[in-house]
DNA sequence: GCTACATTGTGCTCGCGCGCGCAATCACAG
DNA sequence: CTGTGATTGCGCGCGCGAGCACAATGTAGC
């Protein structure tokens, strides 16, 4: 890995990832710059330059091999292993997120569950049995947990983030509705359709062209 | 409304109308952008420049009147009114979107929802009876939707938004792992965890400081 | 009313990422 | 084996957004 690769081109990654997924299960053999650009809505440019970050894949005057691509990108972005995953909050979000059938196919497994209601606790959630949340520290130190999903109400998932962060949790994917207080060497991501929504209102308020 | 305002900014209003909502809520009058920013995280010099595109909220040497900022900004963003939405996709994903109680707070009103499969269409889902997706042009021309809200596979769902495009829909909020094809005026938020996933993996895989 | 202090609003600079343009390189035809 | 056409890899310039730094301005204390 040269030096330092601009965050924004790791993000593009898994979106190229996905759509060389899609030509190679259509049995595409090899791809150009260009069609793959055209089918993401990314100048062709823009893909090759982003590549030319990890080595060169490509060959001139004819594109990119497919399956050999798709195979070096899942290499530079982990995805040839597993990754386990564990859930805080089983409410409806959590449980939409524990039956959601997306993950498992990309590798993500969530392993364990943990809730703080009493009536919850001890249940049986899509093949997981509930644990109370005082024994996420002892789970985490028992069992290599890679990914810790939160999904708590917003006013109590900073205290769920602190806890995961003091027990060495190195990854979090947030769908509370707030901004995560963390320390440098922890990576944040957040799901939150509200936002999205709230910020598309802007521009359909405004009738104009969006910037494209 | 001045000039071309960096979408970026737009982005950033609703975190900041949340963080003031936070504010208000435990009954604070003014606050600084100093302040504000150390919550969120974000400099204070950008929200100033954030909010300067739209007027002159603050007041020099006491900060941001917290009721007044928080009405500006909703009425910048149309935060002010009801949303009403229909969803596409009434699987386990659409009925999580359906009983999901983050949105009607907000202002943001599911009242409509479609499906293909003969299973579901004419089933109760959360109060609403689930249409066939043939039935979507009709209703669109009978009643005034906002926003369409995608939840099919990803092999359906570029039929799904053709449809929705063709019937004047103008904003998508898309939860298909996909990459939407629309025209210029129609604006789409993807919605994608296992892509927020994906670029986590190689961070973690490259223990290294995340470009913060 | 005057002084000291705090915080806004903004002109300006810096850095970064995007995309252009082209040379290098490969496939393939004849 | 040479010529033609296509596409990559990448150096470079441009534009835009982020943050600095300071003048402008309001607050509060005495």
């Amino acid at each position: 890995m040269p030096l330092e690769i601009p965050e924004v081109v790791i993000d593009r990654l898994p979106v190229y990832t996905r759509a060389l997924e899609l030509l190679d299960r259509q049995g595409r053999v090899v791809v150009s710059s260009q069609e793959l650009g055209e089918q993401l809505g990314v100048t062709p440019a823009q893909i090759r330059k982003d590549l030319s970050y990890f080595g060169r894949f490509g060959k001139q005057g004819r594109g990119y091999n497919v399956k050999r691509l798709l195979q070096e990108l899942r290499e530079i972005l982990g995805l040839t292993r597993e990754w386990s995953m564990l859930l805080v909050g089983v409410g409806k979000l959590g449980r939409a997120i524990i039956s959601y059938d997306g993950f498992a196919p990309q590798g993500f497994r969530i392993v364990e569950a943990f809730d703080t209601d009493p009536a919850i606790v001890g249940t049986d959630v899509g093949g997981l049995v509930v644990k109370p949340v005082d024994t996420l520290p002892d789970v985490l130190r028992q069992r290599k947990i890679d990914i810790a999903i939160v999904a708590v109400p917003g006013a109590t998932a900073q205290r769920v983030i602190d806890m995961l962060v003091a027990n060495d949790v190195k990854a979090i994917l947030n769908y509370a509705p707030m901004a995560p207080h963390v320390p440098d060497n922890v990576w944040v991501k957040d799901i939150d359709p509200v936002l999205a929504l709230q910020s598309m209102t802007f521009y359909i308020k405004n009738r104009g062209t969006p910037a494209k």
